[in-house]
Formats: C-alpha cells, structure tokens, sequence
DNA sequence: TCAGAAATACTCTAACTGAGAACAACGCCG
DNA sequence: CGGCGTTGTTCTCAGTTAGAGTATTTCTGA
C-alpha cells in the first residue's frame, strides 16, 4: 500500500504553504505514581529554565523529530518518547504501566510558542529516589496529599491552590491523571501495576485506600478480591512474618490474567475523601 | 503568571535549535457517530487528494496555526479544530457531543510526513446527509456494521479486513471510538447524545442495542433506567401515537442532570455480538 | 502468657440482577 | 366495532452482590 511518490509529495506540499504555518511542538508529559511509605507519591522535576524555572513540573520534554550528530533521522513513537522523558530527567523507569492520559491544547498553555502535550500516566514499582537530568534541576517524589490539589474540576483553570503550584497546566494534567487512575481501579486489575509480582491481600488493599484516599473495610474487600475470576491467583506461600505489630502471616498472591474485573470493586459513592 | 520576555525566548530559541527539527504536523480526525434507521452509523469522508485518493477517512484536518490572508495569527484549540474541520469537509455540525479520544502518533502512519493526530468522538442527533467540502470528495453516514472491522485488538494493525478499506490507521481509531462509545453507556446518560430533546425508554433502549449489538431486555431496561437518579426525568407527556404497528403510547422523558449512572447498566458479560 | 494486631471467615439484611409473566393501551384489519 | 397482534409498563421470583458487623485464627511484642 505504498501510495508515496514524487506526484503526492508534490500536491501535499502545494496545499501545505510552510511558509503560512508557524511552528508547532509537540511534547510528552508524565504524571508517574508509586506509593512510598504508604502513600501515593507522583514524580516531580524542578524546572531550570524559564519558562517557569524554580517551578514543579511533571517530567516532559520535546518528541524527537529531529536528526542526531551523525544526520541520522531519529522518529519515535509517543510512547517511546514518554520513556525516554522520564528517565532522562528522572532516571526512573516506567518498567509496570505507561498508558496515554489525554492531549492538550490550548493555544496560550505555554507563553512561549504553540505546544500540544500528550499526556501519560505511568506506575512504577518500589521505585529508587529520582536522579535529576536534562533540562530538570531536581527531582524527588512528592506525596499527592501535599500538593493540596483542588478536585478535577476546580483545578481545571486555577492549578494548585497552596502547596506548591506547578507549571503550565500541569495540576490539571495531575488531576486528570489521579482519576484515571482512581477510575481504572474499580475496573481493571490496574492495583496490581503498583505491587511487586508477589503480594498480600492486604497490601492490595492499601494501593486501594491510598489512590482512592479512603478507607476499604477489609474483611468486604478480602472476599470481593477472590470471587473475581483471573484478578489474583494464590501461590500457596505465605509472608515469612506477620505484621510489624503482630498478626498472622498473609497468603501471598500473584497477579492474574484478567484484563477486565467482573463484578467490578466500586469506590464508595460518597463524596468527601482525598485523604 | 508572565514569565514570557526577551531572555526567556532567547533560552528557549538556544534550545530548540529548529534547523535541527523536521517539521510536526498535528491534525484531528473525528469519530462522528448517528442513528440512522436504527443502525449505529459514522460520518466517512472519501479522499480527493493522495495519499489514500480515493479512500475513506474519517473527517479531519490540520490543526490552525497559521496566518490568515490578512496576517491575522489563527490559534484554536484542538476541540475547535475538530468541530471546524468536521463542517468544513461534510457540513455537519458536532452539537450534541464532543470529547477527545486519544492521540495516534506512529512515525509511520502517515507516508508523506510526521503527522500526529488528536482523534475525537462526536455524537450527533437526526442529522442531515453530509456535504462534502475542502478536500473532501465525498461524505456519507456509513453503517458501522457496513464496514466489517475485526474487533479493537485485530484491526489495531491490518485496518478492515473485507468492506471498505480505510485510510491511515483510520480502522483503528474508529474501533477505539466505538469502544469508547460502548464503553461509556454503561456509567454515563452519554446515550441520551443520540437522542432528541425528548425521548421514550423504548428509544434509549433503541440507542444501547445498535451501540451496544445486542438485544436488551425491554423491562428490566425500563426499570434500571428510571432507578438511576438523575438519569431521566418524566416530562408527563406522552407520544402522539402508538408504534407504526399497533402498541401503547410511551411516555416522554428528558435527560436529567447526571453526570455518571449509579448504579451503572452494564453490558452483558457475553462476548459475541458486533451486530 | 497475655494483650493487641492483622488476616481471614462468617452472618445478616438490603439491594440489585436476569428471566419471565402479566397487565395496559394502542393500531390494524376484517 | 371487536378481536388480535404489538408495544409500553409493571410485577414476581430466585440467584447474586453489597455493606456492616462480628467471630476466629495466628501472629508479635511486652
């Protein structure tokens, strides 16, 4: 289906007119999650060069279109370029999930020129501490609690109220991102991304409470979790110690091949929450 | 917020290095989807320009970022872009619904040049026959089940298998909007975008059978449908006349005011179906 | 050895589901 | 005009799932 040729080239550049076009970028953007110490934690890069410098940002940078020292032409994917992104700035790896959150556009979102951001949302795995590269004067995981966001909605225009405000529009990518996230939860086996290949109920039920900021009654959770078909399957192995203030030892489990959970586990439709 | 000025440019320009870019282009396509004779249906385009002259596309263009004959610098957001783009090549307007899909940016998916584009879903209620324009040769409503493409996962690289082939990775978007549309008639009134400003059960039942491919049980539709709150509200009027073949005469509803469907309608676990 | 803690199992009631039947109101046609 | 098929609407019933609370088991630490 090769329908490329000198014709075609030709009429597309007629009805291209570079010259009436300014340039557009087109960039990547990460909201990557992890849970340290029990709570949900997204990857933040400080900003070294305006605009916004000293500001938070998510990690991102420029989609390669562009051609190396050697002339080599160098064309990637989106995702290959979220990848790429993260771990220049961060070092991180988004090794357990990397999904497409949403694209924006807004003609005014970056002072500098048009910029159209592709957005991603990765999980991460028990992750080490960021190494800041790149255009990124520092990187650290930052617990989603201090951030203060406002919910989706509100901080659609506003961004961040207190806690520290990020750049661009980036607390509304973050927003976007958290309920994504928080949605898939209650219908995809998404918890299990946040977890080593082995793990408790328990453990599962504490990615649960931290992305949905709300407490899980255990005993209801524990059933729920094992009458889904494919969502766990049980080792026959058992945690080497209970808890660190007693308790019995935990059935460990690995994920399953479910890609879809049937029944679904639905957070609480109570309003309130976020911590 | 305005951190734009002379230094900051001069920084980004330092960065950005242009000479060493290939241009991006960035387009919108839209997935518009119509009932039309009680069959699911999606607005097709055929090609008048190469590549894929001849083909059918979903309709969609270049985003604006260029200057107007008069010098006038034209900036619109990726939403307006799609709805521009949607009445400029078939004359529709995309007034009952629009969201954004996802975003396809495989350096192969367009032969002539790095094109990325932002996919988008329309909705559109009783709509007229399209009127092509632009560079478009030819539009028309098509039954999505006219097209005989493979399910989400088989069509995301061959396209359609027999029917009519599409251009691009058209094939693929479109399965992912009809997934979307599917999807989201189970947690949101999103069916009630098909419909008229007033409506009877029997055609919101209408609308999840032809989305949806399959038969739905017409009472426990009916009582699922009035035990959501907020989902419709009873206008106390009821239609002119029975069916065209005898039967009661319906009552009237108009959408309410929900955002998500609690408890949701969910689709039969069956797989089957696709009409 | 005991108190507290955590994992797991059980109980109960309310709500929801699919399947089917029943009832109500209409158009059509003889 | 009156039965009949059609469509809208309500109801019944048994099976499943939900939330809340409690009980039991098996740990750790004092």
């Amino acid at each position: 289906m090769s329908i490329t040729g000198p014709d075609e080239e030709r009429e597309f550049l007629a009805a291209y007119r570079p010259e009436d076009y300014h340039p557009v970028a087109v960039t990547v953007d990460t909201v990557a999650l992890t849970l340290r110490g029990g709570a949900l934690s997204v990857l933040l890069i400080r900003r070294a060069m305006p605009p916004f410098a000293g500001f938070w940002a998510l990690p991102g940078g420029f989609v390669r279109t562009d051609k190396t020292a050697s002339g080599h032409l160098v064309e990637e994917d989106l995702d290959e370029a979220a990848m790429r992104e993260l771990t220049e700035e961060t070092g991180i790896l988004a090794d357990s999930h990397l999904e497409q959150l949403a694209t924006y556009g807004d003609p005014t979102r970056d002072p500098r020129m048009r910029v159209i951001t592709v957005a991603y949302l990765a999980l991460v795995v028990d992750p080490p501490d960021p190494v800041s590269g790149g255009d990124a004067a520092d990187a650290a995981w930052t617990p989603v609690a201090e951030l203060n966001l406002a919910t989706a909605d509100a901080a659609a225009g506003a961004g961040a109220r207190r806690g520290r405000p990020l750049a661009f529009d980036h607390a509304r990518i973050l927003a976007d991102g958290l309920e994504r996230a928080r949605a898939k939860l209650e219908y995809t086996p998404l918890a299990t991304a946040f977890l080593g290949p082995e793990f408790t109920i328990a453990e599962l039920r504490a990615v649960y409470e931290a992305v949905w900021g709300r407490r899980v009654h255990p005993g209801n959770f524990h059933r729920k979790v094992l009458s889904v078909p494919g969502f766990v399957v049980e080792t026959g192995q058992v945690t080497e110690r209970g808890g660190p203030r007693g308790g019995r030892r935990a059935q460990l489990y690995r994920a399953g091949d479910a890609r879809l959970l049937h029944p679904a586990l639905l957070r609480p439709a109570g309003e309130g929450a976020e911590q």
